[in-house]
DNA sequence: CGCCTATTTGATCTGATTCAAACAATGTGG
DNA sequence: CCACATTGTTTGAATCAGATCAAATAGGCG
């Protein structure tokens, strides 16, 4: 049942030295821990708010949505993620959930049972700073994105989602050129964002005529990389880059 | 200079405990911890983005936000903290603070060097995991607002950042009969909740027509706390309170 | 090919902003 | 204790960014 390989665990511990270098011992350990994988389908949940799980997921590819439903249907997507996140890393220390996970495209999901994580971050300080580190700037793209709705317009919401998409993607490896694949629709952007599916369209049309993107289903280029993260007025300090976003 | 007295850290360790008591042992170590205290007046700044702090903040008691500035003045507060919070607890993992810090009113401030903290959480497990989990609250917080910033109307989101005080003041001791005293202006609740001063002004008179509140300057009384909730779609689940909320 | 989902366009409406000014409360110094 | 300054609240009118409603077009994909 227990179908893991080591190459699963690498953008994991990628992550985790983005801000000091593991031991050999401490990769070790990583790559030894037990992890069920399993392939799921476009949108997908993961967890649901209310569940109390037992165990942390590890996106290994794929892109995947955290979100509340409101209930009249309005959606609010609180955040996107990509190949190396843990987004319900908090379930291991709040029980129940107070959101839901959701795959948005395919995904490659590994589960990593509860125990395991806590004998790791007992016996392993440094991974469990690392690992604490991590939910830390989940928040901290959290209150960016606070800023964004409600201060922002919705031009510069746009620009900024896509500089840190972008950014993010770069740092993962799933860019080159400032050119990425994501799977978002119009529909989710504007979930993210706040706004409505139609304005979205029209805001991304606007930045086309501005030449800043060139965005065509699932691929996006940044053709005026500075431009757009002055539209966004986007500074990545919130990402709170290691060695990785150095370069 | 390290002027500290036992009762200061009480709100602390009330905090903690919310989850689970911890032992005297462990007690005793909080309250042995070394904190400088120091009074400061309304709206100065405790710390500010791009600081490398090397000490964390805990309100002994008052009332701070959290912030960010942005390019031409517009301002989003992203939370507000009240006694026993430590709202810069994430600056012992992320080096430069990514938004600022002050107070709103007159506040009591005790800080403790990250050097201590560091030994606390390496030598105390739990108390380590008690931290990182009050953390991961905050960051249920962020979520919620942006739900309420993203999706929900002038009027729900008012009512519910009303409840969530009032929730969070009754744990902390500071509410009676649905009642709390809240240095908070107009302004700065626009600034908290995307809005304008005008129209936070607006909705607080159809809040108090609509008898759900009387508030008057620095008095808030809830007259009708079912009402607020539904009004506001509050459920306290994303506080993941533990013992205290129980009641 | 045909179905389903996404994108695009147009027209209309509205919640919330902005600007401007009056008014109330609080605090300060003489 | 009052005159004055400052800050916060309230009101009114005009405006706008973005929502809503409705329908047409365009992609993907089995």
């Amino acid at each position: 049942m227990s179908s893991e390989t080591s190459s699963d665990l690498l953008p994991l511990i990628r992550r985790l030295e983005d801000v000091a270098p593991l031991t050999a011992d401490e990769k070790q350990v990583l790559l030894n821990l037990p992890m069920y994988v399993r392939e799921v389908g476009a949108g997908q949940d993961i967890i649901r708010e209310g569940d109390r799980p037992s165990q942390c997921c590890l996106l290994l590819n794929g892109f995947a949505q955290r979100f509340k439903l409101l209930g009249d249907g309005r959606r609010q997507i609180m955040s996107f993620h990509i190949a190396g996140d843990m987004p319900d890393l908090l379930s291991l220390h709040l029980k129940v959930m107070d959101h839901s996970l959701a795959t948005v495209s395919p995904s490659r999901l590994g589960f990593i049972a509860h125990q395991h994580l806590r004998r790791l971050i007992q016996q392993h300080p440094r991974i469990s700073d690392a690992l604490w580190r991590d939910t830390l700037v989940d928040a901290a793209v959290f209150r960016e994105w606070m800023v964004g709705i409600g201060r922002r317009s919705a031009y510069a919401r746009i620009a900024h989602l896509v500089c840190e998409l972008v950014t993010r993607m770069e740092i993962a490896g799933l860019a080159q050129d400032k050119s990425i694949n994501i799977p978002l629709t119009q529909g989710l952007i504007a979930d993210a964002l706040g706004l409505s599916t139609v304005h979205v369209n029209r805001i991304i049309q606007a930045l086309r005529a501005d030449k800043l993107v060139v965005w065509r289903g699932k691929g996006l280029t940044v053709t005026d990389w500075e431009g757009l993260k002055r539209a966004g007025e986007f500074d990545p300090g919130y990402l709170h880059l290691g060695y990785a976003g150095a370069a």
